[in-house]
DNA sequence: AACACTGTTCCGTATTATGAAACAATAGGA
DNA sequence: TCCTATTGTTTCATAATACGGAACAGTGTT
């Protein structure tokens, strides 16, 4: 692939640089960015400006550095707005946090990873944080069994056989038999369950979302801090409410029921 | 310039093509794109598949048709993460809506609009909504006087020169010497007050935050349902809050105080 | 079966993106 | 103060590539 040297159209150029700037490296400048992707500095310079009149970028007057503009806030807002599934699904998730007092969020499967697209936070003092666009491998935490759970099986096995599975912490599921039964169960109770197995400390609960088809659209969640996740009263709160909720948005978008 | 026809290249043809996709209109055809913008469907077609690539947009794989992608959450995350504002007000706003239990939302100036960039909803069942991305002129609402407020009085002479105020609601203020008298106001007491000037029913406060010039960064706002803005002791809970997080935010951020 | 739509591919040409080099503006030493 | 080593930016001749008309390949309708 790399041997290619730089195949790379222009649209494909600005698409590049625009995916240099992380959360780690915020801002750039020109020639920064032109010797880390190989293009000359007058290109970079060139397309960054085009990107700049677009608001895909801003520049800092004072350094002259660049860094992400404002224009995707736009896009979330489109995203947000236009797709059926976030918005019958943000009336439910608010009806969802009043009643069980956690914070809410919404998953879809994105390549090969959970990418949280949307999040309603508690509001008690210790609570659990995803901020939308979160992502993680599809393997660990109750938000991803259960999106994988309810995959096609090809795909789960397309997946297992592709992936390697590595310990986020002592709680991952590494074997990927275990991982297996676990989905089975997932199915046959109707919500995933994870503790710690991608954070310390924090515990989840999801339920999946399906459409038409009975296909598998999103998976709705409740992070839960372990304290509280441990309290058998309101997890049984939690799990009634939970799976009540995502077969109301299931039967929203559509779907037929079981 | 509009005479100029077309003048566009290839870049600003894709990022005019990504416009194009807005809640009105999230799904868009190949040659529906192509005869709303004057490209060849050729070209079309081939940036949307260079697009599609990137995941800037994505293609239904029954109708073939083309909506946004699901790299702008990355995007967004980057931002919310890698800003020093956003990363630093988080905390204090979750501080604020713990203490208020009213929705707390983070703006700025993005051209000649308040854009919103961050926001924490109540949980309470009448709470006010103000989602990532939303917009509004900057003569209505707190949080829009509260940033002109602050602005250069350039800045603010040249945009009331320019701008037609149009009033949303009947409270929308639409004279311009009340607006720069109410401008005045908000400087001298430390926060923006408005009731229903852009939506009839909604009140909110909102407080600047500065940076280390004394620049005006953003504006923390609370929106507040009518029934409890009306309320006396809340009021003065709400801005006694709000004005006290405005000044730590502020503070965190390398303003000098006052 | 013919038609009217889609999205997609092909291909020769002319437009346009390209990078080396020059320019401008800044900051830090000596 | 001058020199150097950085920036970001502009220029321009040339080579590369983006372009659109036309053809293709599906789909659903008449």
């Amino acid at each position: 692939m790399q041997s290619e040297r730089n195949k790379l159209n222009s649209i494909e150029k600005a698409l590049s640089i625009l995916k240099v700037f992380d959360s780690n490296r915020p801002y750039w400048g020109v020639r920064e960015i032109s010797s880390h992707l190989g293009f000359s500095p007058s290109t970079v310079q060139r397309l960054l400006q085009t990107l700049k009149d677009y608001s895909y970028v801003e520049q800092n007057p004072e350094t002259r550095q660049y860094r992400l503009g404002n224009i995707y806030f736009q896009f979330i807002f489109t995203l947000q707005n236009a797709s059926p599934l976030t918005e019958t699904a943000q009336l439910f998730m608010r009806q969802l946090l009043s009643k069980t007092q956690e914070t809410v969020h919404l998953n879809v499967i994105d390549g090969t990873e959970r990418l949280c697209i949307d999040s309603i936070e508690s509001s008690q003092s210790l609570k659990a944080s995803m901020p939308i666009g979160s992502r993680s491998p599809l393997y660990a935490g109750a938000s991803s069994k259960c999106l994988l759970a309810y995959s096609e099986s090809d795909f789960v096995k397309q997946y297992l056989k592709t992936t390697k599975i590595k310990a986020i912490t002592a709680n991952t599921i590494v074997d990927k038999h275990r991982l297996l039964e676990d989905l089975e169960q997932i199915k046959s109770q109707g919500f995933a369950e994870s503790l710690g197995e991608r954070n310390p400390g924090l515990g989840s609960f999801s339920s999946a979302i399906l459409g038409r088809r009975g296909e598998v659209l999103a998976s709705v969640s409740l992070a839960i801090p372990e304290i509280r996740f441990q309290v058998d009263e309101h997890r049984k709160l939690c799990i009634s409410e939970l799976t009540k909720i995502a077969k109301e948005i299931s039967k929203a978008m559509g779907s037929l029921g079981s």
